[in-house]
This record gives structure tokens, sequence and C-alpha cells, in this order.
DNA sequence: CCTTGACACCTAGCTTTCCGATGCATAGGG
DNA sequence: CCCTATGCATCGGAAAGCTAGGTGTCAAGG
């Protein structure tokens, strides 16, 4: 997938992977990769300052942990990001509910 | 709808808006707005200068018209911005197939 | 006549987001 | 000993979208 396609949808994806339980930024980015099917293989300078973000906002919580040497911060969803999660998901749905409302007629599109 | 979740998507509604037949800004709006059942209810700032920028790249082109005294920009789809189009609305697919690979299994989606 | 609102266009500047680049550190295999 | 994979972090640039402001026409109402 080319880039930056995933604007303002990052948060959602983040929030839903870490719902699945506790994961490391690392595992988030491997993670991604599997459930996509490979389409989102997004590079640390993206996951790691989103990872910041959503915890400055409270959806996310962390601690450090250490696994034979390898520090690693460990991020869990807080009651909060539960909640937003939901939301960002039911925006999403009326968005691309939205867009097929859109595209539907257009020359292009394969006819419903 | 909340704000700016249509980062990277907007060219494509444009354009597929305009593949219907040319339209000037105004009415480019008015169309989003009721295709999308009122869920896209964009502001001039946005569509003017995402506008310009299609016609930069030469995905749109348009002249000037003049009805009861008013002037209009009028938008026609150019070849190459047909060929984007199509290739934006399969980048689309890809993009929401991919979010829906990840989406799928968290607890609050609801289940297949 | 004058104001209001719909129509119709435009731009400057702000903010946010994503990403490329770079840096640090450890573990394990060759 | 070096290279790769793992694992984290930050800085700076480039876009995109939006806010806020501006111009001008036309029709309707007071």
């Amino acid at each position: 997938m080319k880039g930056q396609a995933l604007k303002g949808h990052l948060d959602l994806l983040l929030l839903a992977v870490v719902s699945d339980g506790p994961k490391h930024g690392y595992a988030v980015i491997e993670e991604l990769k599997v459930r996509s099917g490979d389409a989102f293989d997004l590079p640390e300078g993206t996951v790691y300052p989103a990872l910041h973000r959503l915890e400055r906002s409270g959806y996310l919580s962390s601690e450090w942990t250490v696994s034979s040497g390898r520090r690693r911060r460990n991020y869990h969803l807080t009651k909060k990001g539960q909640k937003a999660a939901g939301e960002q998901r039911r925006s999403w749905d009326e968005f691309t509910h939205a867009m097929t409302g859109v595209l539907r007629g257009a020359q292009w599109a394969p006819t419903t």
C-alpha cells in the first residue's frame, strides 16, 4: 500500500490491536502487518509517536517490562480507551457508508 | 461526522463527483452533501484548494462560465483524471479491506 | 433604498498527522 | 567481533484539511 493512506485512521487501528490484549510497540507493528495481509507495514516513526499520543490522551496506559535483557513498553487499553475505540469504530462505519454513497453511481464503479 | 476523517480520500470524492458530469465548486459541495446523506458537509476552504490541486495535477480541467451575472469555474475530468480516479478507487477498496482485516476480531466488533 | 441571505469564488495561516532519518541499546549467530 | 533482529526514541519536513477572512452578484423583504 502506498504511503500515508491511513491518514486519520491510525488511532483506531492501534486501539483495535491493543484491545486484543496488551502489546508493546514492536508487536503492534507486526500484528498490523499480519492482520492486514501485509497491507499495513508501518514505520516506527509513525507508530511510536502515535502510541505516545494515545497514552497522553488517556486511551492507553503502559509499563516497562524486561524480558531477557530487552526492555519493552507494554501498552494496554484503559476504560476511556475502550469507549473511544467503540466510538471511532462507529465513526469508521459511518465514514465508509458515506463514501459508498458518493462512490456509487460513478462510471468506473462496478454497478452495485 | 467529526472533522478531517477524509484525510487523503478527498481527491477520490471530488473525482467521483465530477466524473458524473462537469460541475462547479459550489455544486460539488452540494452534491457531496446529498450523495453522502449529509455526512460530508465540506467547507469551501477545503474544497476549492483541493480542486485547484487536482487541476494543477492535470486530473481536472476548467473554464469560466457566466450564468445570469454569476461567474462559475466549471470543472471536468481529463483522461488522466479518469485513470487516476480508477486507481484511487482500487486503492480505497484495498484500504477498506485491510482495515476490515484489522478490525475483525476485536471485542467491540460485532462478530463477522 | 438598504439589508439580508443564498450563491460563488478566493487565499493566508494554523494545526495535525504521517513518515524518513537517525540514534541508542541488547541478544544471538556466524 | 560484527551483523541482524529486536526494541525504543526524537527531530524535522511535507502535506492536508480547516478556520477565518475577503470579494462580488442577485433576489426578496422591510
